[in-house]
DNA sequence: CAGAAAACGGAGGCATTTTCCATTTCTCTT
DNA sequence: AAGAGAAATGGAAAATGCCTCCGTTTTCTG
């Protein structure tokens, strides 16, 4: 149930390691936040005062130091999970848990790529942390299905991948009209609405 | 209202030049089909025989290849639009609409981004084509606002970015499931259902 | 057919990822 | 406290891909 990979405490790296470690970490946060999940590798190694060689060593690919720089955001998000857990209303439970889910995703841009790619691959780092939350999704889902409104022929994974099609819009196109709030809208609602009786015909 | 770019017809190119420009495109239209929008260049002028001055002479850029690549498909798609124009039912007319823009949005693994890239670069060669889609969207969406069911709270460029960003998910995710109906469902409809007396509480 | 203009192509500059290994640094034992 | 061996380092180099530049070749025109 834990979103962590690796924690930090007790790990048998040598000191030296372990410092560079901790270096490259901390400054892969700066770059990705700054640049994008695209950030240029061999910067981060520079600017940790590092060699590529040392940064590969801690973080073998790009979705390794991604994962790993996810982490704090991630402990974050399981908070707000939490949080969200406590709300009487199922479907505003539901509602506060996916938007927790779309401020996630926007901890660095472009991240979006990436999740939906661990969502298929199981080897990917940040995979374990992709099922954990489809899981909480799961859940949410299953409660506002039983309690509140939400639709019954919905299934947590096509929740899930709905909310990273809009994350993934959200990330490039910003402020391009009212766009977020409409978006989220159109997710919830859809397009049409068979609701009340037609207006005309 | 036409999509072409640039026609076929009588262009000013000397005979070497129209050639070259011809094989180019073609072969990429290839590659672009086998290895995504993300296909090697270098490799596309190798195969088509040309050096990679030549193809960038021609194509100044991948977008400027790609949109030369795509005019069958978008000529496919208009022909489409007229068809779905002659549906009766105006929530059926905008559906099919937006179902051969899925279509269209998949002839090359990767196209959404590009395409939602265009959306708000006026200097893309995509970017024409795009203003074209979004307009037969919003004519579509009007008309199913007033004889459909389309909520009128949606708009013509929200409806045309949550198409893009379903198609960036299917693209990538593929046979994850009933994935495609199901999230074209969601879409449609929501996950809330607010429409019959909720069924507790 | 010859000269001018147009087009060609591929070498080379640049950026980036990723590997490899000779060297350096740490740690543990004695 | 010293030194052997394991662990970690860093940066050179290979691989890939984008894109430009310019000496050479091809086409067109009169």
């Amino acid at each position: 149930m834990t979103i962590d990979i690796l924690n930090e405490e007790r790990s048998n790296l040598r000191a030296d390691a372990r410092r560079n470690r901790d270096r490259i970490l901390q400054i892969a946060i700066q770059h990705f936040a700054s640049h994008g999940i695209g950030a240029s590798l061999e910067d981060i190694a520079r600017a940790a005062g590092v060699g590529a060689g040392t940064l590969y060593r801690h973080f073998p690919s790009r979705e390794a130091l991604l994962a790993a720089a996810l982490q704090d955001q991630q402990a974050q998000l399981l908070a707000r999970s939490k949080q969200a857990c406590a709300i009487a209303n199922a479907d505003a439970a539901l509602q506060a848990w996916l938007e927790a889910l779309q401020d996630y995703l926007r901890t660095f841009n472009g991240l979006p790529a990436p999740v939906l790619a661990a969502v298929k691959e199981r080897a990917s780092p940040l995979a374990l942390s992709c099922e954990t939350l489809v899981s909480i999704t799961s859940d949410f889902l299953a409660r506002a299905q039983n309690e509140g409104h939400a639709r019954t022929s919905v299934t947590a994974n096509e929740l899930f991948l709905s909310a990273l099609g809009i994350a993934w819009v959200l990330d490039r196109i910003d402020a391009y009209g009212t766009t977020r709030q409409a978006l989220e809208d159109v997710f919830a609602h859809g397009y049409l609405d068979l609701s009340p009786k037609p207006p005309k015909q």
